[in-house]
RNA sequence: GCCGACGUGGCGAAAUGGCAGACGCAACGGACUUAAAAUCCGUUUUCGCGAAAGCGGAGUGUGGGUUCGAGUCCCACCGUCGGCACCA
């Protein structure tokens, strides 16, 4: 019923012939330096979406929110000037089209080829400005040539502490180049789901169970590749600071980051010449560490466990091994532990300490071990109570007494500790830690929790390494050799078991008489962590990236880098800290010229059903752009997204909000166009291009262009909208109406509604002189702050901070003038009959306030 | 538990420390129409008084504070959402 409805607009016929329009005549195409056609004297802006997985399901709503956000501010910095890169792709390796794939029986290729085709559809017929001569995916092995020869990098470098930066392996001089690579082999624990038969990251692992699918994941120790991003936490951290973030995303990269300062201690075992090393925040408490507890997992474990003790051990780590992380740490909500029936001895007070195991000390943080400081640490308290061991405090809470400080974990005064009684916690710490250091019994020392990255998967669809195995070592592939494209196998399914399933392509593992292809495929991440670099030379078949088109783009003057990027939160501390470290290696070594690639950041918020709920499938919620488009129209349905509120807000749809813009758009074609007897849409009689704006009309106008562009700055578009709207309701009753008045109010719509605005102008121009400039290249309205000015201003005048009346006054007026009229007030007099005036408070232009008692 | 963000009409929201609720939705009234839709014009935070124009009071999660003046700044609490979760 709705959809016969005479459109509002004729929207479905001129938003299709745009759209042609831009891609025939590549109107959002830009050059790179070096192309014919490109201006050099105009600066870069480089305004980055974070690009799509190309799923089955096709665009949400979601994806055009920070889409038009993104396309506003590219259409608004080219009216201004500026060569515009913006660019758009498809992230397209993992584990859903994979998946999909051997649900179907088709290849991966296949569907995700199609699934682009669906994706590129929707985004154009949004009437996104992308180049898109500039078009990548990360499956193309023109792409992903450069993943792999990047990851070759990563393979053949080093990070030197002594430059704090990544160098060429070469540089390094020790025995064991392999044990120092940015990319190496490590055996460790990791999350193996047998259902999906692959490893998976720790963000990939939701209460025990795999985020896809649902099936359980365990731990398994297994050969896996990792990266090196740990050499790398303190310089994420630090170059953080520099960036315009908002600042939520920023802590939580640092905290995810963790950074802590302390100590490592050495404890001497009672027995023997071996000894133990813990890290510990609080140094100071060292008098206070009654046990110590090393992971299950700690390797000492073997060697100091006593005769008797050995059956216990060897059933608890047993048990703890088969435990999730789940229930490891939420379910237990009770310690647990076994006596090891060692000791070690307490290097600043000679006691003997028992040393115990326990699974709430983790294998993989510090050194796996701990000192136990049950009086100032609530986890080590909460054991030594259920194991009952001793408890002695050694820092005095503020006016607490020795007994009352058990449980304080703050800072205090040391008490108990003949090193430093009386010392507060700050010069505690410092004071031990020099003292150990001087014996050699420990050191400074800082911890992350940040863990190295792992890297591989047993997947097909996905970047193959490019190493080799020859004789149980690993080497690199030469870079000649790239791409290594995967095997054209049939059967891509897991193999049930650890073993990747690109050993099933046996001609293809084997790579020579005595060497074989590495198995595993890279994550997902990989394609992700350049991609915005590719954009600025995606063709180039000798490079990543040419330096000169690296250096306009990412260049530019400081700080540099992409200028904004807008996507979701979801990425906080994957992508985007993954992307930054790669950042960093490239810069390091030469091949890019920032430290960090994403200057500013914006998160749009999430949009949330008509109910108010997440959206989703089964809450029936969901909202189609596909629909909406063809209901309203794709710039109602930009115009909206834009409208709802906030960018960065989480916010609710409303089919009756997209009726709201949608009516705004008519009404401004209607300042153009009327309907003539036949009912065709003709321009409007009431035009005229000799009838000269009124001054009620300029001012209207003016603190439009100010607003508007002030607004895009900011990203403040819902409000931008309002402006417009005020603007054209203004310009509605007016006959006849001045076609300057218009052009200027279309240039303001352009970015936000680029259809029709683009057919309002064509329109305006056949019926007038036609415009030189095409409406896209329109150089951006100046506003003329004299138009603002107003002569007279009407002024508020409160008594005690109460409305009591108001004035209109010249804007020249005095202060002196302004309280004197005020004090005339017969309303103001009414009110401060019978007090004493204390004070006049006068703003100018703005308000009087008098104080009276 | 820890960290962070946010609490404003029936709804989405707006407000450099200076007239709270712009703009839009919804609702109601009117014009146009044979009628409806569309369109246009108006009303709409709330309470009290008033036939009405209007007049007066209250009001931005709660309680305090700073200030001539607080939605905005400070303190405490309550609630919602997000992140981390035995990181020594």
């Amino acid at each position: 019923m709705s959809s016969d409805r005479r459109k509002p607009y004729p929207f479905d016929l001129f938003e299709p012939k745009w759209q042609a329009h831009w891609d025939a005549h590549e109107t959002f195409r830009v050059r790179n330096p070096g192309e014919p056609g490109f201006d050099a004297s105009r600066p870069k802006f480089y305004v980055l979406d974070m690009f799509p997985y190309p799923s089955g399901a096709g665009l949400h709503v979601g994806h055009p929110e920070g889409y038009t956000a993104t396309d506003i501010i590219g259409r608004y910095k080219r009216m201004n000037g500026f060569n515009v890169l913006h660019p758009m792709g498809w992230d397209s390796f993992g584990l859903p089209a994979e998946q999909y794939a051997i649900k179907t029986g088709q290849h991966p290729a296949v569907t995700t080829a199609q699934n682009v085709a669906k994706f590129k559809t929707q985004l154009k017929t949004i009437g996104f400005a992308y180049d898109w001569s500039r078009e990548i995916a990360t499956s193309d092995p023109d792409y992903y040539r450069w993943t792999q020869w990047i990851f070759l990098k990563l393979y053949n470098s080093w990070f030197n502490p002594a430059s704090n930066k990544a160098e060429p392996i070469e540089t390094y001089s020790g025995e064991n180049p392999d044990s120092v690579r940015l990319a190496y082999v490590s055996e460790a624990p990791v999350n193996w789901c047998p259902g999906l038969g692959t490893v998976l990251a720790n963000e990939e692992v939701i209460d025990g169970k795999s985020e896809v699918g649902g099936y359980p994941v365990e731990r398994r120790p297994m050969r896996q590749w990792m990266l090196r991003i740990t050499a790398f936490g303190q310089r994420l951290i630090d170059e953080l600071d520099g960036l315009t973030w908002p600042e939520s995303i920023k802590l939580l990269q640092r905290n995810w980051i963790g950074r802590s300062e302390g100590a490592e201690v050495h404890f001497q075992l009672a027995e023997g010449d071996r000894r133990i090393t813990v890290f510990t925040t609080r140094p100071d408490t060292l008098f206070g560490a009654t046990y110590m507890v090393l992971a299950p997992e700690h390797k000492i474990v073997d060697e100091i466990t006593v005769e008797d003790q050995w059956p216990a051990v060897r059933e608890y780590r047993e048990r703890t091994a088969r435990k999730s992380d789940l229930e490891r740490t939420e379910l237990a909500k009770e310690k647990t532990g076994v006596f090891t029936g060692a000791y070690a001895i307490n290097p600043v007070n000679g006691e003997r300490v028992p040393i115990w195991i326990a699974d709430y000390v983790l294998q993989g943080y510090g050194t796996g071990a701990i000192m136990a400081v049950p009086a100032h640490d609530e986890r080590d308290l909460e054991f030594a109570q259920k194991f009952k061991l001793p408890v002695k405090p050694v820092v005095l809470a503020p006016g607490k007494s020795e007994e009352e400080s058990i449980g304080f974990c703050d800072n205090g005064v040391a008490v108990n500790s003949p090193l430093i009684d009386g010392l507060p916690t700050p010069e505690a710490k410092s004071k031990i830690s020099t003292w150990l250091e001087e014996r050699g019994l420990g050191k400074r020392s800082i911890n992350f929790k940040l863990r190295d990255w792992l890297f591989s998967r047993q997947r097909y669809w996905g970047e193959p390494f490019p190493i080799l195995w020859e004789g149980g070592r690993h080497r690199a592939l030469s870079e000649s050799e790239l791409p290594l494209t995967p095997p054209p196998l049939d059967d891509f399914k897991p193999t049930g078991t650890p073993e990747p399933p690109l050993s099933k392509a046996v001609d293809w593992v084997r790579y020579s008489e005595t060497a074989t292809r590495e198995l595993n495929t890279m994550p997902q991440w990989a394609g992700s962590c350049w991609y915005y670099l590719r954009y600025c030379d995606p063709t180039n078949s000798d490079r990543f990236v040419s330096k000169a088109a690296e250096e306009y783009w990412m260049g530019g003057g400081q700080p540099g880098g992409v200028d904004l990027y807008v996507g979701g939160t979801e990425h906080a501390v994957l992508h985007l800290l993954y992307a930054r470290f790669w950042h960093k290696v490239l810069f390091d070594l030469g091949y890019v010229s920032t430290p960090e690639p994403f200057q500013r950041l914006v998160n749009q918020g999430i949009i949330l059903g008509e109910d108010g709920q997440k959206m989703s499938k089964s809450r029936g919620n969901v909202v189609n752009p596909d629909d909406v488009i063809s209901q309203y129209g794709a710039d109602a349905f930009r115009l909206y997204e834009m409208f709802m509120g906030p960018l960065e807000q989480m916010k609710p749809w409303s089919m009756t909000g997209v009726e709201g813009v949608s009516r705004f758009l008519a009404r401004v074609w209607r300042l153009v166009m009327e309907e003539n007897q036949a009912g065709e849409w003709v321009p409007s009689q009431a035009l005229s291009d000799s009838t000269p704006v009124d001054k009620a009309l300029l001012k209207v106008l003016h603190a439009t262009i100010k607003k508007v562009g002030e607004d895009i700055e900011s990203l403040s578009f819902n409000t931008a909208i309002s402006q417009m709207m005020i603007c054209t309701n203004a310009l509605t009753g007016v006959s006849p109406r001045p076609v300057s008045a218009i052009r200027t109010l279309l240039q303001l719509l352009n970015p936000f509604a680029p259809h029709l605005t683009a057919e309002l102008w064509e329109t305006l121009d056949r019926r007038f002189a036609a415009s030189p400039v095409s409406l896209v290249d329109q150089p951006w309205p100046k506003f003329n702050p004299a138009f603002l000015v107003e002569d007279e201003i009407e002024i508020v005048i409160q008594v005690n901070g109460k409305n009591r009346d108001k004035l209109v006054v010249s804007k020249d007026a005095s202060k002196e003038e302004v309280e004197a009229a005020a004090k005339d007030s017969a309303k103001v007099q009414e009110s401060i009959d019978g007090k004493t005036v204390r004070k006049v408070i006068v703003v100018p232009g703005k308000l009087v306030n008098i104080v009276a008692a």
